[in-house]
DNA sequence: GACTCCTCTTGACACTTCGCCAACAAGCGG
DNA sequence: CCGCTTGTTGGCGAAGTGTCAAGAGGAGTC
């Protein structure tokens, strides 16, 4: 034993140890509900005294919108890899770089997107609608739309629209698993095509 | 005065105090997040003791989902009202007589499907689940799908899915109004008519 | 190598909320 | 008018959260 010169702790930079706060935090959200979630479970896990989260993040609350908001955030990086192409295959290619993605993060972005919720949060709905906005105008963009189009909010409305059936989907894969990848697929991608080729033509005409 | 002879409270039968709480209870969880509303907030709206909830419902949680329960109740009845006819006039009428439905019932529509939730809950998930897959099923027979169908549980997932977008709508049309209900019509028919008429068929030979 | 200082980190305190339980009293039946 | 059933109360203990002042790590300095 060399001596009586062990730290009881290690002291990290700020970033470091909120990252790492982050993290276990991210995982036990992705395993229990909120409710079932401490602040002390949390700095168990990370090994670290419950205080200092409150010291990172404020609140417990607010910790976890921090979670949900990156969880939720998808890198408008990947889009741009998207074929040319007939709209079927682009469909295509979209569905599938996205069920890819999903199928990497499943447990946060299962835990994110559940919709089983106990009451209400105005701060969670906000962030679950603007990460639906930025998806749905990734989506239009991949699709060849513009985004200084005429109608553009409506057509956000319309993919947002969308967004809920992918949500539903995902879930029916990777929770339930009463579908699988390529039936997933299959509805995903042909329904995408319907609404691009056959929905939004119409709807442009019925605004009053 | 007539005398001290005024009881301090009034003793109820089981199942009137029951129903007097559990309206007071509806009341709240409407107006405020699950979290916000205290026992105790709940027990002075209805002019009784704390301890009287946990009396009647066990557990704060288990007044919640008795309230959510009943909120998600809805008649079997009209469904049967479809007309015969092609695909597309099916269709087109079974989401006609949804969103005259979902119309009138707004307010307790939207809270129901509302996913604005921290965290998840099992039991919550479970009840949404069962009215999910029966609202499923019911659209699968106005489809003219058998009940006994070999592959039953997959169309039931398929038309779940389904019940994703048409929830997404509901919001964008209700809650947003970013959509009206012309575009919402067209939107979803359009997409049930594409589901039953080309996903279906594909889907069932891909279940490996 | 010892000292200093900055700030990251801890541990305890105050407060709120929830479930439990024993005692109390409303009001019907005898 | 009285006693018994049971609906109802009120307080206790446990659990969890946010705050804060004090303590300790460790890099920089002489």
């Amino acid at each position: 034993m060399t001596a009586g010169s062990a730290p009881k702790w290690r002291r990290l930079e700020p970033d470091e140890r909120r990252e790492q706060i982050f993290t276990c935090a991210a995982e036990l959200f992705g395993e229990r509900p909120y409710a079932a979630v401490s602040t002390a479970d949390i700095a168990a896990r990370a090994g670290v005294a419950r205080g200092l989260i409150n010291h990172y993040f404020g609140t417990k609350r607010e910790l976890y919108l921090a979670v949900v908001r990156r969880a939720l955030t998808l890198s408008p990086s990947a889009a741009a890899t998207l074929p040319d192409g007939s709209l079927a295959e682009r469909t295509d290619a979209a569905v599938d770089w996205f069920l890819d993605m999903v199928g990497k993060q499943q447990k946060m972005w299962l835990a994110a997107i559940t919709p089983e919720g106990i009451g209400r949060d105005e701060e969670v709905e906000r962030i679950l609608d603007e990460a639906d906005r930025d998806a749905a105008g990734l989506v239009l963009e991949a699709m060849g739309f513009d985004r200084g189009d005429e109608r553009w909010e409506q057509l956000i409305a319309l993919v947002r629209t969308y967004g809920g059936m992918v949500k539903a989907a995902s879930r029916e894969w990777l929770d339930r698993g009463t579908l699988n990848r390529s039936q997933v697929h299959t509805v995903l991608s042909q329904v995408l095509y319907t609404l691009v080729a056959d929905v939004i033509p119409r709807a442009r005409h019925q605004s009053e």
